[in-house]
DNA sequence: TAGATTGTTAATCGATTAACAATC
DNA sequence: TAGATTGTTAATCGATTAACAATC
């Protein structure tokens, strides 16, 4: 397989979901043209993007949703069920832990994790809040393959490092620092003040 | 002045970012090359992105922080204190309400709206919870600039159509759906379930 | 002055769009 | 069959990287 590009990774997920709804919406078959006028993206872009992994329409017909939408599914790895932890069960940690997207998704959260004994003990959504002191162990014991940090940006590296050396498999981080982790670990960065600023920008520039 | 690539504006937040820490650690100039360290983006890259907006350096020294600082600032409009509004005070919602990077950003939380008459009154973060059925009447009354939509996907339509019709400036969506709203309206889409699949993706292609 | 570092132009790389043959 | 729609190749567009003159 060619190597794949990075917008086109982002795109699968808005395309899973689409078709998730047009499932719902008792849709069988769905066109790159359709797909592309609920999502606003170009249909070569769309029949481009899923070409790169392989052959999933039919020409002449279009796509078949539950096929199309198993497919991305195993793409994105999806299918894993990976194993997710949160690290610091603050505002943000704890909105994350009550967002029902990724469990349907197929995200298990398994574990979360504070520093503060306040908050250690009491339950978010099922799950039982663990001290940080006990991160490791309970990444072993749990086989915790991503953790979402969610601390302050000043406790957010130390987090990183011990995630590192626990082999977990990658970092969500949601704190608003650059880490500095191993060049084979996978970190995806929110980096939530980004987009506001984005759009300050905008609004400044070209007032409606 | 030329046409701004989107990615160097997604980029300036950064570069504001890390110009703050650095003035904090009592830096007064600071060169693309230590910059690009920081932010693990390359010196000519900020150097270009810079270069778009205006002359920003002094050849042989570098840039002074404060400086840069402010014209950064200015230049995604933040100095215009937008009066920001949150819609659907959930567990995203409230997370957001006390989110301190907005207001260092120079952002005022001025309004949250619900639904729910058992949240509607209540207070998050100093800032009492209106309800949305005056949202038209209030965005007008406080000049609202910007609104934030983190109600549940199948209400987050009606409360942009809603926004659209009371002339605010822009939207920024939490909800995981693509709005249709007027060409001439500003929107970013904060879409949280894509990182984690793009995670996904990743860790399941390139195991460490 | 000599060394350092910006700003800018040219070269490369990557992503999107257009076009169309293949085929259902 | 005729119309529709994919998959793929070629053309265009945009963004990054490299190189270096300008200058502090």
């Amino acid at each position: 397989m060619k190597d794949i590009s990075k917008a086109t990774i982002d795109r699968l997920p808005l395309y899973l979901r689409a078709l998730r709804m047009s499932q719902d919406e008792g849709l069988d078959v769905i066109s790159s043209e359709e797909l592309g006028r609920r999502l606003e993206i170009t249909p070569e872009q769309i029949r481009k993007d899923l070409a790169s992994f392989g052959q999933f329409g039919k020409k002449g017909v279009g796509y078949y949703v539950n096929e199309l939408k198993h497919s991305i599914s195993n793409i994105l790895g999806l299918d894993n069920h990976w194993n997710i932890a949160i690290i610091g069960i603050g505002h943000l940690g704890s909105a994350l832990a009550n967002y029902h997207n990724f469990i349907s998704l197929g995200f298990n959260l398994v574990a979360l994790f504070d520093h503060d004994s306040s908050i250690v003990g009491k339950t978010v959504n099922h799950v039982k809040v663990t001290d940080i002191d006990v991160l490791e162990q309970t990444i072993k014991d749990l086989n915790i393959h991503i953790g979402i940090i969610t601390v302050p940006g000043q406790f957010a590296q130390e987090v990183a490092n011990r995630l590192v050396k626990s082999k977990i498999k990658g970092i969500w981080n949601f704190a608003p620092i650059r880490m500095k982790v191993p060049d084979d670990m996978h970190i995806v960065n929110e980096d939530l003040s980004i987009g506001l600023s984005c759009l300050s920008y905008h609004i400044t520039r070209k007032p409606r």
